[in-house]
DNA sequence: TTTAGCACTCTCTGTCCCCGAGTGCTAATT
DNA sequence: AATTAGCACTCGGGGACAGAGAGTGCTAAA
């Protein structure tokens, strides 16, 4: 593979991005910095779409990048920038906006930022709880047979399930379940909690279960949800001003995005950037995600990046996307509250 | 105004509805009870036009409903039918899925339902909060220097938020911080809570406030919180789906989606319609809110309702809405923990 | 290997024209 | 006075057609 044919294909990448129309030989010839005529690049393309980079609309037009082509324009002719120093303050600056201190707030200011900063939609899978420790449960009485259950992680999850038993508690009783399951659940890690937690839960009360079931199952519902890996998503409205992706397949898309936790997931370390196939089924053709993983500890706690149309600019983009990554995954690691000094 | 031109009119919105074109007098002519020939309905057509109740796209072209003639239609011809018995119950059991047992549940589950059944965009606001009685304040420590600040109201609303201190608190300091909100927050009703509540509050603290302000601030920040009126939507896509909606409107209208709170409470009681005038800025064109109001006790307390486009089955969606509202007003006013038998 | 030249292809745009649906008006009918 | 039949008219939509323009592939020369 030539030299000269890199470039070529750069260029058409380049103005294709730029401009959304196929792009003719004669307008390649004028931009590139090697002085040839535009048969030449005509020659050019033509082997350029043998070998699969390039395509024709129909006979009479210019070229456009096939997936193969934008593919290795991105692996050669995209340098991503660092960003300089006060664009970084800059986002850290958002990443805490509103006091976020727990894993959550965090996640949320990111996936705000990246969409408002990229003008797409932003997505990110969270599965830090998973690697968090309980850190407080409290059964609090709020009402006739009325209960909430609150659950605190190390990450500074909270989450909350409120219950109605059947039959009246005494206060006895409620301080015997709390102190139960605060001994049994608080500094254990989400990771560890299983069926075989509740089946021991279940037996250590013993009759009072007919009672308390609600209250159990309440816990059990909870410590799931935190098991769980959730996605969060930011300026779906973005995707609308793309001219270039089928309105008809954004709203598939939409309704049915929750199903994307699992592909946003299936990705090497480092940036990835994938190509919306006509033949996957909710996903947008010619979109384009790039996204990368960050870590909680050791290990990865998701995905953070965006979903937007294949003609975009990913030198700018990927930056953004790796320091925001990066920055999670300290802020995952450091920054959680420290559940050894609890009160 | 004749009793003739009515069914006309009636006819020209009934076959606007059912087909989207413009209806032509040979058309209605063949659906009247009455044999008329087309020439009497076009006669009767160009009164109508006249009056304001029917427009032309263009001069060879049938009639279409202006919004007179929809709102004419509306309070004459539409009698919406009582829901059987049976998807009474369907619906009853809609709303209390998943255990929902607090204000924000219910509704969250009604709008879901209504999007459902309806293949709307379902909408509610809720200001239930404000109407009701702190049942619970808790100061939590999770970590160092850390605490979440969990408010519970008297409707089972949970409110949390996490904060930081710039200096340590002792055990002592966190008792007497605690009781003292508990003192002089739980039982009193949200609505009363004000500045000088906080004023009080930083008084009765003095030099603890250095250190305590962060949570005097969530407190505040989470009781602010609860006077708001929220607006809780379902079934955006939905809008989509209706060839009659721009979609660059629809969009904008989404992102501007909180915006409407404001209008959704200016209504009358019972059953409003309103239709989506070109020049609003942030409705869609060609749409249709059906909406209603829910009391909590003696109070407003919210609007429930649907956006869908002009040409929708009036008849089958407004008992829908009426339904839920009135079972809202129920569940909000009755169904909610009993605070005066906490423990 | 590159380039100039040329015939060719295909889309896009505008024009023209006709068809059909629907109208308004007039005059006749009930 | 209200209704109807009849008729000329209007307008949008769709198909056919032609010309312009952009871009190509190929050939032959540099």
């Amino acid at each position: 593979m030539d030299e000269r044919k890199l470039k070529v294909l750069a260029s058409v990448v380049d103005e294709y991005i730029r401009t959304g129309e196929p792009v003719g030989s004669k307008a390649i010839s004028g931009m590139l910095d090697i002085k040839v005529s535009s048969a030449t690049i005509r020659n050019d393309m033509a082997v350029l779409e043998q070998l699969g980079y390039l395509e024709q609309p129909h006979t009479s037009a210019g070229r456009i990048p096939t997936f193969a082509g934008y593919r290795l324009y991105i692996d050669k002719f995209v340098n991503p920038v660092r960003l300089p120093e006060e664009e970084r303050t800059r986002l850290d600056n958002m990443l805490e906006e509103n006091g976020a201190f727990t894993e959550d707030a965090i996640i949320q200011n990111a996936v705000t930022a990246l969409a408002e900063l990229t003008n797409c939609t932003a997505v990110a899978s969270n599965s830090a709880p998973q690697f968090s420790v309980i850190s407080k449960v409290e059964v609090i009485p709020t009402g006739k047979r009325m209960y909430v259950i609150l659950l605190i992680t190390s990450g500074g999850n909270i989450k909350n399930k409120t219950c109605r038993l059947e039959f009246d508690l005494s206060n006895e009783q409620l301080d015997f379940f709390s102190h139960y399951v605060q001994e049994n659940l608080q500094g254990v890690s989400v990771e560890e909690i299983s069926e075989e937690t509740f089946d021991k839960m279940v037996t250590a009360l013993g009759a009072y279960m007919v009672i308390l079931s609600p209250l159990v199952k309440s816990i059990y519902e909870l410590s799931a949800d935190l098991k769980q890996k959730s996605v969060t998503f930011s300026g779906e409205e973005n995707l609308f001003s793309c001219s270039d992706l089928d309105k008809d397949e954004i709203v598939r898309f939409i309704e049915h995005k929750n199903e994307l936790v699992n592909m946003l997931d299936d990705t090497f370390n480092g940036i990835q950037i994938k190509f919306g196939q006509e033949n996957d089924d909710f996903i947008i053709g010619n979109s384009s995600m790039i996204v990368s993983k960050y870590k909680k500890g050791s290990k990865t706690a998701g995905s953070l990046g965006i979903i937007g149309p294949m003609r975009i600019d990913y030198a700018k983009i990927i930056p953004y996307v790796e320091y925001f990554t990066e920055k999670l995954t300290l802020l995952m690691s450091d920054d959680v509250p420290d559940d050894e000094s609890n009160k």
